[in-house]
DNA sequence: AAGGTAACCTGACTGC
DNA sequence: TGCAGTCAGGTTACCT
């Protein structure tokens, strides 16, 4: 479920919602993610004003004046809103923050990962920048940061002997294209995802760097909707219907020239792409 | 030091 | 219907 966009939309459903509201009570179910959930968290976020939810890579920063809570999604997290101190627990529901004292009254954020790849960390303020966080610390470029284009990719690129596809996913040049996007960006800038990432020349890099951007920008336009979910057109005159062109499209036929579209795998993870108009 | 691979987990789906 | 096997949108740890 989660790649970038569904974390840009997860962080700004919360703030919106919950910024400038109190930790009321926090309770932890289930504490084995893909690490501990931080021991003694309800005593660190009892009582602090949440100030803000943002985004690094698909990491949602939480923020405190005390900290910074980390949270990943991994493969199948999520967070819902409920209105009031609502009661029951669903399968996987792992954690709950019960908020107050904000616009929208008592609201409760809760938890729910059943693959549990997910992480919830504590970062104090006292243990310095959050963005210095060995989680985050190598991290790549933001897509949308105004300095990310085809030279910056092409010299992140540079010298990798590495498959693109697999350059791309590792999120160390620049992050949030996951392994649907990967797949839809390369076809966009109609590169072979096998090409290797050093042999990229300035023009394919621009054309790449905009895909990525494209591509990421129309998915949270569209709410954060999943390719591979998103079947539908929305009520907007269909303005935002994005669908996958080649992800999960083994054999059908390529939207531009009408060529099978084939399926490899790359470091254990599938890649679609057109055989046609993708070239190494 | 880049690159490959195993590992973490549950659930949905496929084929026998 | 049941059971085994495969695959899934992410990332780190570890080995070469």
């Amino acid at each position: 479920m989660p790649e970038l966009p569904e974390v840009e939309v997860t962080a700004r459903g919360l703030e919106q919602s919950l910024a400038g509201s109190e930790v009321a009570a926090v309770r932890v179910h289930e504490r084995r993610l893909r690490w501990p959930v931080t021991a003694g968290l309800a005593k660190r976020l009892q009582g602090q004003r949440l100030l803000s939810v943002g985004r690094r890579g698909k990491y949602l920063l939480w923020r405190f004046p005390d900290g910074v809570l980390l949270c990943h999604l991994g493969m199948s997290g999520s967070w819902r809103l409920l209105p009031g101190v609502a009661p029951g627990r669903e399968p996987h529901d792992h954690l709950e923050i019960d908020f107050s004292g904000g616009a929208g009254g008592r609201v409760q954020a809760r938890y729910n990962d059943p693959r549990r790849f997910g992480a919830v960390l504590w970062h104090a303020n006292a243990r310095g920048d959050v963005l210095a966080h060995p989680l985050l610390a190598s991290l790549g470029i933001e897509p949308f940061d105004p300095a990310f284009g085809g030279p910056l990719l092409r010299a992140g690129l540079r010298g990798l002997r590495a498959p693109v596809k697999q350059a791309l996913l590792a999120g160390k040049v620049v992050v949030g294209v996951g392994n649907i996007y990967a797949s839809e960006a390369l076809f966009a800038a109609r590169i072979h995802p096998q090409a290797r990432a050093g042999a990229l020349g300035d023009e394919r890099c621009a054309r790449l760097a905009q895909a990525v951007r494209g591509i990421l920008g129309q998915a949270i336009a569209a709410g954060g909707s999943t390719l591979r979910d998103f079947s539908h057109v929305d009520g907007l005159a269909g303005e935002y219907t994005v669908r996958a062109l080649v992800y999960g499209r083994e054999g059908e036929p390529c939207h531009r020239c009408g060529a099978a579209i084939r399926r490899i795998v790359q470091g254990a993870r599938a890649t679609y792409y057109c055989p046609s108009c993708q070239r190494k």
